[in-house]
DNA sequence: TCTTGACGTGTTATGATATTACATACTAGA
DNA sequence: TCTAGTATGTAATATCATAACACGTCAAGA
């Protein structure tokens, strides 16, 4: 079963995460804020996708900006540093879990309990890859979101 | 190439379509009223996706209600019925070139000319199924939306 | 024929999501 | 220390979407 459905040490995989994002910043010289960090915290807190809004509120509860914006960008450079992703289907976000790695990402997402996980997308994308090629169709990013159960839903429907 | 990205008899190709949703619409006891019509022709006519308020504006223009629900409940019509499809990344909606047939859709979307077409899907879901079930997780629905560019516009690029 | 219930449409109001624009403050490097 | 770039705070507004209710039509059945 993948970790994401697997009760895990959540504490130690959000420590983890939070670690190699600290690493991968400092290596690029991008600078994980206060804000920033607690967001990619949120994130990683929830396995399950955060709207800016709900972001927004707990932000604002600890003391910082109470307005949109500070909760988009946010979002926004922590998803263009690769630490998330933009849930289109759910107009929302989480936190990747495989920050450094170059991948584009597949979501799974369980209708029942909202978690979000992401799956191994590379035979995938070659198959949208080969599809749009035939029509002439050059791919430069795909959004690929699955809603289904998962593991631990399918019992109890 | 495909159809959407070649030139081609295009009100020929709208009245195709519509003439078959027509069929389709007799054949579920389903009402193809005016203002539905109209919607679909309006995402017929142009290979691109519209916004639910573009199509509302036309609407209102030409007489029918100029209210969001006016616009929202035919598309949903559509979408519901299989005529139409909804691009999640664009919060925008395209007329579906394949009604009838049963497919889960995936959408190549040019950044360029923000023409939308439908790709074969098949494998593609197929690879998704997959990798979503070896972390045991069942895919019910998805959404393949690639960003990129098509044949027309790559020469200009 | 009248009634009734399902459906479709119109409208008001509101909710949810996201961005623009501008002011202020911090930080790193010359 | 100055300065240029970056980050944050805030107000205002734009964009996307739905809830709730009123009215009209039409067909099935009393």
């Amino acid at each position: 079963m993948h970790p994401t459905f697997e009760h895990h040490d959540h504490s130690h995989c959000c420590g983890d995460s939070l670690t190699r994002a600290e690493a991968l910043m400092a290596e690029r010289g991008a600078r994980l804020t206060p804000v920033r960090r607690r967001v990619l915290e949120l994130l990683l807190e929830s396995h399950r996708a955060l709207g800016a809004y709900d972001v927004l509120e707990r932000l604002s509860a600890e003391g910082f900006g109470n307005q949109p914006p500070v909760a988009y960008r946010a979002l926004d450079f922590l998803v263009e540093q690769g630490l998330a992703h933009r849930i289109q289907r759910l107009n929302a976000f989480t936190a990747c879990m495989h920050a450094g790695e170059a991948h584009a990402p597949a979501f799974l997402i369980c209708r029942a309990c909202d978690t979000v996980a992401e799956a191994p997308v590379a035979p995938v994308r070659a198959a949208l890859d080969t599809a749009a090629a035939e029509l002439g169709f050059v791919v430069e990013r795909a959004s690929i979101e699955a809603l289904g159960l998962c593991p631990n839903c399918q019992g109890a429907a």
